[in-house]
RNA sequence: GGGCUUGUAGCUCAGUUGGCUAGAGCGCUUGCUUUACACGCAAGAUGUCGGCGGUUCGAGUCCGUCCAGGCCCACCA
């Protein structure tokens, strides 16, 4: 065993420890029957992706989660992987592409395949060997990636059942485009953006009734060109004769009718609104009421096409809109324009603003709504915090059907096939399997490829061999699914979380119309599900790369190491609310960590280990004849602390259980402790059982905070002996805090002292305090050989005598003499345990001490006023609790007593 | 427009079923090489618990209302 540095050296520690666990498999998720399964699915980084803050805490906390299982002996899986993220994908792709003056289109579907797999080739990894160095226990052995060739199968499967059970069509509606990727988008990746505009009042001329006007509101004028009808409110009388006659389109000139809807707003604008059914949602579904012709005037990428005319043919819609505004003006048709600031929705991936646009695309209608409602209504999944349930909840309730095609290369393309040279639209000459038509000549396969989601919503069950498992992967899906806890972000609920539960539902079974409560739970694809917040720099801004207030998470691990960055990062989590972190938190987890070294070095430097290597071991050392106070108090606190990460594990407290770790440890045993065991290694017959206790803190602390910082603690359990080579610290099962409670007293250590310890704890360190602020208060803080009087309050006799060495290094005196009198001019402070006067040689300013003595006193007074008038108001007497009476009685009896210490004290001093 | 959420020290947060003098860390001030640790030790200062009203013997905590942030959902052109 060689000795501990004096500063601790993440780097020094982490990467070899992990290598260790790497090569002793240590993190292998393998069923084994005899124990408890525990499993987290890793929500999949895209292959795009680089790690960032949002990534250290959420795998951070799926690490702890997974890392306590194995503690309480269960069979802990957490299965890694990689998303093909299809948009993010393509979007990079085709950026280099424009660099190099190119488009996916001139290089043809198969080059850019080719060019999209050895793009994701090289970068698939690097985002995994991030979360190494961040010490993710993730079995890497099973890392699963969205396209390999099973997923792959799994994917098409999922989408051949559903067309089988009729949840899926093909149709020409109205969806969401996006003119920059040139594909169809579902509702959730449109995100609605005030944005400030104009809105246009313009004239059209009455067919039947020349000369006079109909004024029209709209935002977007470059559409009119592809109007097909006006629209009034059917009982809006300053229009509704109108209904039934027409006005002229001006360009391209024609006549449309004027028609009556409930759909249009008589408030706003004029009340009369123009019908583009071919590029907006509600003209749209106006038009199918209306049996309406769609002129589609725009071209995929957004640009107008012949149909909007001449003079706008291949004109970009922003452009567009200028010009048809100009092309008015010039026709005396325009009216005004006036501010407008309305919501537009933009690609989430690309950021530009989309097009409704009607066209060709796949749809399905969502499996097993009900019971996913079910499932969380009835708590079978659990949501952290709760409040979630409610947004998941409005969603389903108001779910629409998901298009799940796009028009793009890069993912699972759609295992349909249609007979050349036929009619697409009939379904006769559809093919659809998972392998596909037995004579492919004769087929042409489906161009667009599904949404990336569609591929992850499977991702609980497809990563462990769903739907043709080998034998081992049947058991892997018995023993793993359904899985335990899924940590992620509020943001995907509806993208991934909603639809996991859904194809769980699905497919985890047979086929089924309806599912009962029973056949409920064994399907669904995780228990718990908790929700991160967002973290956020110290103004509360969302972390960008274009505020540049990302800090890169390597850089930091690099200057505070991956257990400073995870303990800093958890100890400011607050269970699903936003994150506020800076550099000062994980300087802090740093700072924790060199704390523990530190402590643990003075334990070695302090006395020779002997056998630690299991905890009977240690307590066996223990001598309960020899306990003071301050042994009972430091086992009791730590076992507290523990029961306090026990509860704070229930509930996903994160930041308490981290918080309740720093404390105990920092305040109690390493202020507390630590201090007095100086004393007590000095005397030999108190010098072992004080290392004693100090191995089984030291322990037990290793192994609660090993979760949060797996290297600092594998190293330090080692180097005290806790494991042996052979093993790893996670090897071993943590005791929880009542077996541990019970093997204590079982020694003989008195359980009800405990709680009077506790407190002549808490006086007698109040009693140092006021002693060294005392020091403090007449400069001579850093003397070591002042002499201090003291008088024990009453039933304080034995704490004190018993305590003299150990309030004599703590507050750092050399001479600590009882006294009956008070000491002439001496400076005093009253506690309940006593009074304790400084001696000071030379004079003390009588003024001055006289002064600070009043301002006690006045503020005894005050209390004691406050007390007697609660205690003699006949409704709290009534009312009050007995405790809550005897607790106040017994707080002015204190103060009372204090109360006349201090007027001894000030008429001492003449 | 609907819903969710937050407001406690300069900053980030605790504060259990209402109950003793509202706590912690960071930061700040002062002093300190004391048998681990300056990534440290000790002492100290700092609060209209967002405002107002109510219930209660008693409110940071419960109720109402208002104000201010943040987020989500929604077809008003």
């Amino acid at each position: 065993m060689s000795e501990i540095a004096k500063a601790y050296d993440p780097k020094l520690v982490e990467p070899k420890w992990y290598q260790a666990w790497l090569d002793a498999d240590a993190f292998g998720g393998i069923p084994d029957e005899k124990k408890e399964a525990f499993t987290i699915v890793i929500p999949p980084p895209n292959v795009t992706g680089v790690l960032t803050m949002g990534h250290v805490l959420n795998n951070t906390i799926q690490d702890i989660l997974v890392r306590r299982a194995r503690q309480e002996g269960k069979k802990a899986l957490w299965l890694p992987g990689t998303d093909h993220a299809g948009i993010a994908t393509h979007a990079r792709i085709e950026r280099k592409l424009r660099m190099e003056g190119k488009n996916r289109y001139d290089l043809g579907r198969e080059t850019f395949l080719k060019r999209a797999w050895e793009w994701s080739d090289e970068h698939r990894n690097i985002i995994l060997n991030q979360l190494q160095k961040l010490g993710s226990s993730c079995d890497w052995n099973r890392t699963v990636f969205t396209m390999d060739e099973k997923y792959v199968r799994a994917v098409l499967t999922a989408f051949v059942r559903l067309y089988e059970r009729g949840y899926i069509y093909r149709g020409k509606y109205m969806s969401k485009w996006c003119p920059v990727s040139l594909t169809a988008l579902s509702d959730e990746e449109v995100i609605m953006k005030p944005q400030k505009g104009l809105l246009y009042k313009m004239r059209y001329e009455l067919v039947e009734d020349p000369g006079n006007y109909l004024e029209i509101s709209t935002t977007r004028p470059e559409t009119l060109m592809g109007d097909t009808a006006v629209a009034v409110h059917p009982e809006d009388s300053r229009y509704n004769q109108l209904i039934g006659k027409h006005v002229w389109r001006p360009f391209p000139r024609a006549e449309l009718p004027i028609i009556g809807d409930e759909a249009v707003d008589r408030e706003f604008g004029t009340g009369v609104l123009k019908v583009t059914p071919a590029h907006d949602e509600m003209d749209f579904q106006i038009g199918q009421r209306h049996n309406l012709p769609v002129i589609d005037v725009f071209n995929p990428d957004a640009t107008l096409n012949d149909l909007a005319g001449e003079d706008f043919s291949g004109v970009d819609r922003f452009a567009a809109r200028k010009l048809a505004v100009e092309k008015l003006k010039a026709l005396g048709l325009f009216i005004d324009a006036e501010d407008y600031e309305n919501n537009v929705g933009f690609s989430e991936r690309t950021d530009v603003p989309i097009e409704p646009r009607i066209s060709e695309q796949w749809w399905m209608r969502y499996p097993k709504v009900e019971e996913a409602k079910s499932a969380v209504e009835n708590g079978l999944i659990k949501f952290y915090p709760s409040r979630w349930e409610k947004v998941y909840l409005h969603w389903l309730n108001n779910i629409r059907d998901w298009c799940i095609s796009r028009q793009l290369w890069w993912g699972h393309r759609i295992p349909v096939w249609y007979k050349k040279g036929e009619d697409r639209n009939n379904k006769d000459n559809w093919h659809i399997s998972v392998d596909g038509p037995q004579d492919p000549d004769n087929w042409e396969q489906e161009e667009d490829v599904l949404d990336t989601w569609a591929s992850s919503w499977l991702w609980p069950f497809a990563t462990m061999g769903w739907p043709n498992p080998s034998k081992e992967e049947s058991e892997d899906l018995n023993f793993f699914y359904p899985t335990s806890d899924l940590v992620t972000a509020p943001d995907i609920i509806f993208f991934w979380v909603a639809r996991m539960i859904m194809a769980g539902l699905e497919f985890m079974g047979p086929e089924k119309k309806k599912l009962a409560t029973e056949e409920i739970k064994e399907r669904i694809p995780f228990q718990n599900v908790y929700f991160t917040g967002m973290i956020r720099d110290l103004q509360g801004r969302k972390m960008s790369k274009s505020l540049g207030n990302s800090p890169d998470p390597l850089d930091l691990i690099d200057k505070f190491g991956a257990d400073g960055l995870r303990f800093g990062i958890m100890s400011v989590a607050p269970k699903g609310q936003d994150i506020l972190l800076s550099d000062e938190r994980v300087e802090q987890g740093r700072n924790f960590c060199n704390k523990l070294w530190n402590a643990c070095r003075f334990r070695q430097i302090s006395g020779k280990l002997e056998d630690n290597s299991s905890l009977d071991n240690i307590l066996s050392r223990f001598e309960p004849d020899l306990f003071d106070e301050y042994d009972h108090w430091i086992v009791n606190q730590l076992i507290k602390a523990i029961h306090q990460i026990e509860t704070g594990y229930d509930n996903y407290d994160f930041n308490l259980m981290a918080q309740g770790i720093y404390n105990f440890f920092w305040s109690d045993y390493c202020d507390w402790y630590l201090e007095v065991s100086k004393t007590k290694l000095k005397n030999e017959s108190l010098r072992d059982n004080c290392l004693a206790i100090q191995d089984f803190i030291l322990r037990q602390v290793l192994l609660t905070a090993h979760p949060y910082i797996p290297f600092i603690t594998e190293e330090l359990w080692h180097n005290l002996g806790y494991g042996d080579k052979h093993s790893f610290i996670q090897d071993h099962c943590i005791e929880n805090s009542s077996q541990l409670s019970n093997q204590i007293y079982q020694l003989g250590i008195e359980k009800d002292t405990h709680l009077v310890e506790a407190k002549n704890i808490d006086e007698l360190q109040l009693f140092i305090m006021r002693a060294r602020f005392l020091k403090a208060e007449y400069n001579v803080a850093n003397k070591r050989d002042v002499t201090f009087y003291y008088s024990v309050g009453e039933g304080y006799d034995e704490l004190v005598d018993g305590n003299i060495e150990n309030i004599k290094h703590l507050v750092g005196a050399s001479n600590l003499i009882a006294c009956d009198e008070a000491p002439e001019g001496a400076p005093a402070e009253v506690t309940r345990i006593g009074t304790i006067y400084l001696d000071l040689t030379s004079a003390v300013d009588v003024v001055a001490e006289k002064e600070r003595l009043n301002k006690e006193l006045i503020r005894l007074e005050k209390q004691i006023t406050g007390s007697e008038a609660r205690l003699s108001d006949v409704n709290f007497l009534n009312k009050a609790p007995e405790k809550v009476i005897q607790g106040a009685r017994e707080q002015l009896a204190t103060n009372k007593t204090k109360r006349e210490e201090f007027q001894k004290l000030i008429n001492n001093l003449g």
